[in-house]
DNA sequence: ATGTTACTTTAGACATAATCTAACTTTCAG
DNA sequence: CTGAAAGTTAGATTATGTCTAAAGTAACAT
């Protein structure tokens, strides 16, 4: 499972397992209370750690939201991602083949994945709008 | 040039200006020192007001970057997004069109934009890490 | 021009997110 | 087993961004 050079401490087992079991995008701070409520315990840098690593090891997936903590998850079949503008929300979106730019375009760069990001108002946003 | 509802003050401007004359992604901070160089000064809360104004009215986007701070740009023409595994920077892409989801895929959801964001080694990096 | 008013600016405190440090503990190959 | 490299920890520290309350000012009507 965790061949790629990692160590699997019951503490990085946690995080995996967690991020696993929850497909929601959980945020750092998420995740570390959640590995805590119950054992084994892990520090607050040891998630950080673990969560560094696990993206580094190709495991997990770092998604950035503007004006918001950071939110993972654990990476299963390709998926492209959907941010809520208003409740900052991550939702996974059916997968895709998106063109490729042209080499031109790409001059010396080294590409190594693409990534397609949908915005707008998710489900409950966008029934919350119509209503207020 | 404004007719945004905002206001046309000395500090907002500078913001403005600035960003369109370096279209290299700046960060929060980069922004405020660098207005901060010449007059008219502008504390960090009113470059930190006047980004999230101009990102609201629309004349400005904000990049988030994993583990890095957010970064800015004028939105001028249209343009996707290589953000360097590396070094953080981000750069423009020449547009091109996306296929969108189907409405199936989207189902509640309201789509307001599609953004479509590359991620490997810009030029620099590419060529020191053939060399290293 | 002048007055009015809502929008802006400001310094600095506050809040949140993430990293660093240095001592201690664990995993695992041999 | 055993040793060394990898991992963990609490708490301090840094980085990033937001809030507050008082003072200032752009824009508009007069």
């Amino acid at each position: 499972m965790e061949d790629s050079g990692l160590r699997c401490t019951p503490q990085r087992y946690a995080v995996m397992a967690f991020l696993m079991e929850h497909p929601g995008h959980p945020t750092a701070t998420e995740i570390f209370e959640a590995v805590n409520r119950m054992d084994p315990r892990s520090s607050r840098a040891t998630t950080y750690n673990n969560l560094r690593d696990l993206v580094q090891a190709g495991l997990v997936r770092e998604v950035a939201v503007e004006g918001r903590a950071a939110r993972f998850d654990a990476r299963g079949k390709q998926h492209h991602h959907f941010i809520c503008d208003r409740c900052g929300n991550v939702e996974d979106m059916e997968w895709y083949d998106i063109p490729k730019p042209t080499s031109g375009t790409l001059g010396k760069r080294t590409l190594r994945e693409c990534e397609l990001i949908f915005r707008g108002l998710c489900t409950k946003c966008s029934a919350q709008c119509r209503v207020g």
